[in-house]
RNA sequence: GCCGGUGUGGCGGAACUGGCAGACGCGACGGACUCAAAAUCCGUUGAAUUAACACCUCGUGCGGGUUCGACCCCCGCCACCGGCACCA
């Protein structure tokens, strides 16, 4: 009988929704005093594209997981929101004129259906929208907090600046040099800026790392993303100035070895002391022409060492009191360390280059390699450096050249993190307005916490202004307001917060997502907190997450929130490939529309297909006929209702229900959702083979495939004469016993290739084992003539004879 | 350049972390049902060899090694993917 999907489907759904079945039970409320689990997947970006596949692979791993978690009893909170501010909106609603509240709502109303079509078991009671004003209010609270502790500031600086945008960028948005939202060039801009200490977070950010269950390759790219270094700050003394140059390395060690001194162009030593250089053309000459290099070609485009010797200053190495020159180039950044170096040629191959060209002394303070050639990295005894001679391995002699530092006062241990301090502002529409008035008396003031949310103004042009400030910047009735402090007349910050803010905190509001007292009820906050288990995607790793540990870190600190870290575990699904391979994109056209997928197979089968069609952690591309094999198996699941008599075991079934019971329990855990799936394609087929089984193994098998096929299940469920919903039947159990046959095929291996297999009692003893080969005829040619010099057996497993 | 990952049939992918390579699915081939097709069901399907699904041989990117035994461990390469990148 032909499985009808659309009805069934359409049933439980209405269903569930009717007796609202996935409802987390809040503190307090009927199903609290079970075991929590909290199951967070990213939200999406309600785009008007509506979802594709993708969006269906990376919320069926932890749907999988939470509904595995209901039946084994526990209460399990699995929401749904929407991250709706953004630029794809804006600009919509710049080309069109449709307000971005419109266009948003719609997405939303479109996402939503589409996702309730699939039949995820997400708490619907629990949607948040992050454009929504009672949601944002909250996040403009946090930023307050920010403020008032001095982790939210302003400054001056070069900022990456889309051009076509119209927006400041953050290092994040910027990578390799493109915009990363319409990927033009981006260009360095002065600008005044809203930046958040993330810095001063760096080492808890660090360091909670070992507090948590994250997939290695998760931590390993959080680690290199914050990009800690130990070192030393040396002050160099300055010829003439009464003054010292202060450069941070890594290689102390390496002190003796300094030929010549390297800052940045923008560095401030050079205008502070431009009365004492002599060639200042030359340097300005050179300082423009790096100003008009993007970042991106400073660093992306490794060439040529460029550079101006300083004429008038020169450096004194505080160790060996040698007079050194001083240098500009480029390769040395301000924006990392002290803004420059000591240079070591011998040791460092950009020093090396650098001295190659500019012909400058390269002296050997560590053996090994061959300086003439290139530099020498490596460890080796040290030379040429008085105190130090003699000495071998890094770690010593940079411990003992920071304690003569110390001793003499020239400089310190130090650490310092590649990250940088997060640029907090956008000048556009669609976003959180910066809860700050500007005052011309009392200066900066936070917009009065009664007075949250701090709403977007009504408008209908949506463009930035030319200068690419903040459209907000055109509505006077915004702009002109009174100081909350002193009453004056005052202005408003009229730029809005990037798209990462919203993101940076939603998983504390579903716990409470009405709450208009605070972010969320603390006792529900203890419950709750923090989130179980986070799935999303690799390409969230670095920025969304870094920035919401960071703000949880903070809360954590003020007391808001109960833990230090915001996910106990994060795993990460890979990437849908279009059926071609490539990477699914509306220009390629190869986008596979989960609606459609609904329309011919259903959500059943489209779930199935996500999950089983490979590694949930890798990329897999699209496969139309693969969708058609699930769709075969879902059918045979059907069909075993009338293969189902009777109660009991099938003796012939019954170890075969215990090994998939332990497979696909396991298997899920470990996001194995393949094997799992592949374990019970093999259990049909051996059901079906034999033609029968009870209506007990019936209700097994579909405890066991609800999660990933739930509407299938609860109608054959339905159909056993179950009136409660299977969502929240038990969970099977096993018997590791009898997880394994009572007789085993053992293979048998003469010098290790093998030569056949005999069938063992489980669990057969090595000696019965090589006794009973040695007795059978099929192997007595194997031993003919030879003579027996090692016998191997792993029970269940080999018997392995090395013959001579 | 650095860090991480991957490489297995015609295809997607399995393989207890050293123990029968190719589970499961797709595709293909053969058969059943059908006037026929679709759907469904049954069988075969790594390569080579063969009358043979008998034996032997080869086979997990390439070249070596360790081991009774290697997709798995070690050494040296190649290719692709992801992240970082003149970070001192």
């Amino acid at each position: 009988m032909k499985y009808d999907y659309l009805s069934v489907e359409k049933k439980w759904q209405n269903r569930w929704e009717a007796e609202k079945a996935f409802r987390a039970a809040d503190p307090g409320e009927k199903g609290s005093e079970k075991k929590k689990f909290y199951g967070l997947v990213e939200f999406p970006y309600p785009s008007g594209a509506g979802m594709h596949v993708g969006h269906i692979k990376a919320y069926s791993g932890l749907e999988v997981i939470s509904r595995k978690r209901r039946m084994e009893g526990y209460n399990v909170m699995f929401p749904m929101g929407f991250d709706a501010f953004g630029l794809p909106t804006e600009n919509y609603a710049i080309k069109t004129g449709i307000h971005p509240r419109q266009v948003t709502d719609n997405n939303i109303a479109k996402f939503t259906s589409q996702l309730k079509r699939v039949g995820f078991s997400f708490d619907w009671s629990r949607v948040i929208d992050t454009t929504d004003e009672n949601y944002y209010k909250w996040s403009q609270w946090i930023f307050i907090q920010l403020f008032k502790k001095g982790l939210a500031f302003r400054d001056t600086a070069l900022v990456n600046y889309c051009p076509s945008c119209k927006v400041v960028l953050s290092n994040e948005d910027s990578q390799g040099g493109k915009c990363d939202i319409c990927h033009s060039d981006i260009i360095q801009k002065s600008k005044d800026v809203w930046y958040l200490r993330i810095t001063e977070y760096a080492d808890k950010l660090l360091q909670g790392l070992e507090t948590v269950d994250y997939l290695p390759n998760v931590k390993q790219q959080q680690v290199n993303w914050i990009g800690k270094s130990t070192g030393a700050f040396v002050n160099f003394g300055l010829s003439g100035i009464d003054e010292k140059l202060k450069i941070y390395t890594t290689r102390p060690d390496t002190l003796y070895g300094v030929t010549f001194m390297v800052m940045a162009p923008e560095h401030p030593l050079i205008d502070a002391n431009a009365d004492k250089i002599s060639n200042m053309e030359e340097i300005e000459a050179y300082r423009a022409e790096c100003a008009k290099k993007t970042e991106f070609e400073r660093t992306q485009l490794v060439k040529d060492k460029t550079g101006v010797r300083i004429d008038g200053i020169t450096a004194i190495n505080p160790i060996t009191g040698k007079e050194i020159p001083i240098y500009i180039a480029d390769y040395v950044m301000m924006g990392y360390g002290t803004g420059a170096i000591m240079a070591v040629p011998a040791h460092d191959q950009r020093d090396w280059e650098f001295a190659k060209k500019f012909g400058i002394d390269i002296i050997p303070v560590i053996k090994g390699g061959d300086v003439e050639t290139e530099a020498y990295t490596g460890e080796g005894e040290m030379i040429n450096s008085g105190f130090l001679n003699g000495m071998s391995g890094k770690k010593a002699s940079i411990a003992r050249m920071i304690e003569e530092l110390e001793k003499i006062g020239a400089g310190e241990g130090g650490v310092q993190f590649k990250m940088k301090d997060w640029a907090f502002n956008r000048q556009r529409y669609w976003g959180e307005p910066i809860p700050i008035v500007h005052c011309p008396k009392c200066g900066m003031v936070t917009v009065p916490e009664e007075e949250l949310p701090l709403k977007l103004p009504p408008m209908t042009e949506f463009a930035p202004g030319q200068g690419g400030e903040s459209p907000l910047a055109r509505i006077d009735s915004f702009v002109n307001c009174s100081c909350p402090q002193c009453g004056g007349p005052a202005k408003r910050e009229t730029d809005t917060m990037p798209q990462w803010a919203g993101s940076s905190w939603y998983f504390l509001r579903y716990i409470d997502p009405n709450n208009d007292k605070c972010i969320a009820d603390p006792e529900k906050l203890a419950y709750w907190a923090p989130v179980d288990w986070y799935n999303g995607g690799m390409e969230h790793v670095t920025r969304h997450m870094i920035y919401s540990r960071f703000w949880h870190k903070f809360l954590y600190d003020i007391g808001v929130v109960p833990c230090a870290e915001p996910y106990a575990k994060r795993t990460a699904q890979g990437l849908i490939l279009g059926p071609d391979g490539e990477k699914m994109s509306k220009s390629k056209g190869n986008v596979v529309d989960p609606n459609d997928v609904i329309d011919e197979y259903g959500a059943d089968v489209l779930r199935t297909y996500i999950l089983f069609m490979g590694d949930y952690g890798a990329a897999a591309p699209w496969s139309e006929n693969s969708v058609k094999g699930c769709q075969r198996f879902l059918q045979r699941v059907d069909d075993l209702f009338v293969l189902a008599k009777g109660h009991g075991v099938t003796p012939e079934l019954e170890t075969s229900f215990h090994k998939t019971v332990k497979k696909v329990s396991e298997d899920f855990e470990a996001m194995k959702f393949n094997t799992a799936i592949a374990a019970m394609m093999g259990l049909i087929n051996e059901i079906t083979a034999l033609g029968h089984l009870t209506r007990d193994e019936l209700y097994t098998f579909i405890r066991l495939l609800n999660p990933v096929a739930p509407h299938l299940c609860e109608e054959i469920n339905e159909r056993l004469g179950n009136t409660e919903l299977l969502a929240f039947a038990s969970w099977p159990t096993y018997d590791e016993a009898k997880t394994v046959d009572a007789t085993v095929e053992v293979a048998v291996q003469f010098n290790g290739k093998l030569k056949g297999t005999i069938a063992l009692p489980k669990d057969c003893p090595k000696d019965d084992a090589i006794a009973a080969v040695k007795a059978d005829p099929a192997f007595a040619s194997m031993f003919a003539g030879k003579t027996v010099v090692k016998e191997i057996a792993v029970p269940n497993r080999i018997v392995n004879f090395v013959v001579k």
